[in-house]
DNA sequence: TTAAAAAATGTAAAGTTTACACATATTGAG
DNA sequence: CTCAATATGTGTAAACTTTACATTTTTTAA
């Protein structure tokens, strides 16, 4: 989704805005990847767009205000063709949101605040598009220190019950702010 | 150094354009980083800047060019201080470049065509602003098979003499595409 | 002939990553 | 009450990678 920026706004604050506007969501995580900006990429106008990811809860969002825009959600191994250099950007973001993924938690803006393993690995299969393997990745995941692990079982999915964690909020702000890296190949 | 955007070119175009001024060099790798909107950063009117980082080897560039615009070469731990929003630019080029550095092959833009591996190590020395172990350093940049040992040898620096490299340039492309980690620390 | 100076070279130990399979807990059905 | 079904939870050995580290080689100028 697209828009303009205004007088009055940073970048940041106008990538809030169209998204609130589209979707309702408050409090998204969002991540400027960069200008685009070659002169005939708009053939009607001179247009220089900054394009960001944003990390959203699908569920989360406002079912009437994305009918009333017509936007649509995608795979992204299922895209439709879109216009001018919109693929390029799409490409560009999915590459950055793979990388983070790896080298910075990005949890809690994806998911319910507790939690199985299961749905984090989910999760991160989602994004890295591949799948890993169970244990490895709980070591890995054990290893970074990030989670509290509750007296809680989620037994939705199955009738042992999967215990549920939650993200130490401490210790996520300090991996946020150093990085790792999760070697996932 | 900054400048601005024509109605006629792009914001890679106009880096291009900005260095070039400034210091006469053709040719040079450039990379976008990102743009920075904020209202205020420019008391004086509404301005967007888009940085840029490029690598320079500066014994080439034109003398007079920088003499007459005024433009002086700092070490990046002794900087002056700079206006508005710029010490962030100029921390976020420097962490930019540093996982450049040890993720995508760099050295074409900055070394002469042959090449002893004590420059090159030197070269990752003064980037990543730490010593290396000079065995480790060679085994690692061997196993990336960028390199080509000539039969030539650079006397300059000792009595012994050091072997010349140049870079194989399909490897090096082919790395540049793909992308490596050099793991240091 | 020797001294000096930088270049070239290899390995063992420590640490990390990978691949892999079975026991456990729970409950719904019979 | 028992059993079947189902997803969860757990550990290790082998392969691989990284690290730390010291000596020999080559050349030439004195």
């Amino acid at each position: 989704m697209g828009g303009f920026l205004k007088q009055n706004e940073s970048l940041d604050e106008a990538a809030v805005r169209v998204l609130n506007k589209l979707t309702g969501l408050e409090n998204v995580y969002l991540e400027q990847i960069q200008a685009y900006s070659e002169v005939d990429r708009d053939p009607v106008e001179r247009t220089i767009s900054v394009s960001y990811f944003a990390l959203i809860n699908k569920e989360e969002h406002d079912f009437e205000l994305t009918r009333k825009y017509d936007a649509h959600w995608f795979n992204f191994d299922n895209l439709p063709t879109t216009i001018f250099d919109h693929p390029k950007m799409i490409r560009r973001a999915l590459r950055r949101l793979r990388r983070k993924a790896i080298t910075y938690p990005l949890g809690f803006e994806l998911l319910p605040e507790k939690f199985t393993m299961k749905q984090l690995q989910n999760l991160y299969e989602c994004i890295l598009n591949q799948k890993l393997d169970k244990r490895n990745f709980i070591n890995k995941v054990n290893f970074l220190n990030i989670l509290i692990k509750l007296d809680e079982k989620d037994k939705s999915t199955s009738k042992k019950g999967a215990f549920l964690y939650k993200f130490d909020e401490t210790q996520y702000k300090k991996k946020s702010r150093e990085g790792y890296n999760l070697k996932i190949p």
